[in-house]
DNA sequence: GCTACTTTGTTCGCTAGCACACAGAAGATT
DNA sequence: AATCTTCTGTGTGCTAGCGAACAAAGTAGC
């Protein structure tokens, strides 16, 4: 690993990296800081499959996780992206302790949990904590409800660069590790779909890629060619979470 | 009004016909029920726009609310559907105040609001109406989601049907009052592709139809037509939600 | 170097749903 | 009864995205 790379590496894997744990008072940061325990998640890697209880919340740092809902047929589409900005796994505090949604590692990194007894005493406890965790659940559905429109009005293309934008968000520099295939997977849609997406984006000089990775070379062009979902869940973001650390 | 019209509208008109409302415990009860304001909800009516912050939380009891994403273009989309199993404006409690979505009356009738303060008291008193409205609001995540999901991949005839089960499930009787225009607004579809769909129904025999009126001929039918994703969302509510009144 | 595998590119026919246009039918209004 | 409006039915293209099949270009292992 060369030496720039290592240093980043060493400084990502902090969870105050992560929005929401940045946020835990003093006295909650305490209390719940001894218990958080580091785990390097892999591309690919399941957190919970639907309808099983679950037995921790994660704090993506650099991990970046989908909710991914399966059907009957084998079929998938993603509901929802989570990365440094949010947690991993509301279905605990909210009350129902499982979902019928999956949530599978789109792009592999570091990570936090905390036991789920350990999250619903912090949470029972109604204070900050509790209205931090409520306000990213709402910003969440907004991404959910949000989805749903897109993929009802949207065409593939400006559905592609809606999710490239949201996973750029959610990872430091401008590289994505990820086939076309596996996006394909992600969005419900074909892979041949995907490609020729791609092609376009390539074509106009916005992305490049090769195998696997892809290299946003021209953000506000991206930003141009995706629909209003994009900016909506944004917003939404920044109005119901305290501002970001910055590093 | 005949009698039995008559009798049944006025049974209705109780408080406890909401399943959330009758699940309070007896003390908040106690509380809350002389605040609650009996409202009468008009087909087409607005409960709030995007943005706006809520004044109230609405229980409906007869009534239906449909949870609408407006979009620059005017398009439109359904995200959820509310009815006496649920509430309108989780936002409140959630801590956002707002949302980007509108909620428009579906199916006119009644309904009891209490004010946003009065609401957010009883959820901050942590106890079992807390518990009780975050466990409402997972399962309305479940058919966002799952709206997401059915979106991207099922037909609109399979949609048509999921959409009247789920209004038939918030109904009493087996008749909507609901033009073909309307459905098609809320599931973000051309009117053309609702008649054609509704035609194949009533060829089936599955449902009776005219000018803005639908009846529900077979039930079990239309549940051998719709997708899966009907039968999840129900089922995520049954576990969710503690048992409804039977009356 | 050679082989096997993964990833991306391309083609062809097909279908669902779109946009637009208009016609008939049932109520509502006068 | 006559008119107007609101619903529902139908037709004619058109397009996005699907399914399947296969080609080409990298990458990895031996």
């Amino acid at each position: 690993m060369p030496p720039e790379a290592a240093a980043k590496a060493l400084a990502s894997r902090n969870p105050k990296h992560n929005g929401l744990l940045a946020a835990f008072p003093e006295a909650v940061w305490a209390r719940c800081s001894p218990q958080l325990e580091e785990v390097e998640l892999k591309l690919g890697e399941v957190l919970y499959e639907p309808g099983v209880t679950l037995s921790h919340v994660y704090f993506p740092v650099t991990a970046i996780v989908s909710l991914l809902y399966v059907m009957e047929n084998g079929a998938t589409a993603e509901i929802a992206v989570v990365g440094n900005e949010g947690l991993v796994g509301i279905s605990l505090f909210m009350g129902g302790e499982s979902t019928p949604s999956r949530a599978v590692v789109q792009s592999s990194g570091w990570c936090y949990r905390l036991t789920a007894q350990l999250i619903k005493d912090e949470f029972n406890a109604v204070g900050p904590v509790m209205h931090l965790l409520l306000r990213y659940t709402q910003a969440l559905i907004t991404q959910m409800a949000q989805t749903a429109v897109c993929n009802r009005h949207h065409s593939l293309d400006q559905q592609l660069c809606r999710w490239l934008l949201l996973s750029l968000d959610r990872l430091e520099g401008s590289e994505l590790v990820m086939t076309q295939e596996l996006i394909a997977k992600l969005l419900g849609v074909r892979r041949e779909g995907v490609t020729e997406g791609a092609l376009k984006l390539q074509q106009r000089g916005l992305i490049r890629y090769a195998r696997g990775r892809i290299t946003v070379l021209d953000r506000p062009g991206l930003e141009r060619c995706t629909c209003e979902c994009y900016a909506v869940v944004k917003r939404e973001y920044e109005r119901l979470l305290p501002v970001r650390l910055s590093t």
